[in-house]
DNA sequence: TTAATACTTGCACATATGCGCAATTATGTA
DNA sequence: TACATAATTGCGCATATGTGCAAGTATTAA
């Protein structure tokens, strides 16, 4: 893990890091399809400003991606991505038993 | 997920989103036995002090454990539940194939 | 008991961060 | 065109955070 790998997990983990934040990640796992971000405000209670710029975080750090539809913005997880992200620091920190293979 | 169980995760996940912490628990993901501080100092270029109190947040949030030695102060990881709570998250983002036990 | 070692804590400081409100942009609708 | 809707951006503000230096504490060694 080298210099700047390990600043981008930083920047990634500080991306989940906060609650409201995190709370956005965690209503659109729930979500099967893209969600407008209007929808999104409804589970944080802060000014719909602040989920504005909490999505272009998470957007920045690659957690969720947007697409425009009309006048909405539809944001959804990379779920993949993310989730390798957090396997690979897990695994580091302690080797999965399903990493061995066999017993 | 209620609300104090998120905020909990979020705040370590904060914990670990910081450059000088972050290195500190790679550092420490290498270590057989626990490490005292001032060889930890080496692996972030700060002063002691910093490290210090980075050391003091990890322990907060349960990502290390600190035992005395004489004058020392050891520190190791606490494994497994740093572990299981990534994966949590990452399985709650993305299931992983080994959830579904067989196919 | 004096000095060295291994940290931690108090303080000050600069910068980052989260927030709300108001204004702005972009798109759709009457 | 004029207006409404969806969302972002500019601004100011309060608080949090990371940092270094100096001083303090605890333990060991001389």
């Amino acid at each position: 893990m080298d210099e700047s790998q390990l600043n981008d997990l930083a920047q990634l983990l500080k991306a989940l890091g906060e609650y409201n934040r995190l709370s956005l990640v965690y209503k659109l796992c729930n979500c099967s399809a893209p969600e407008n971000a209007m929808c999104l405000c409804d589970c944080c209670s802060v000014d719909a400003s602040v989920t504005s710029r909490h999505l272009k975080a998470l957007t920045q750090q690659g957690v969720v991606k947007m697409e425009k539809r009309g006048r909405e913005r539809l944001y959804s997880l990379n779920r993949t991505a993310v989730s390798e992200k957090l396997r690979a620091l897990a695994d580091a920190i302690k080797p999965s038993e399903h990493e061995f293979g066999y017993r």
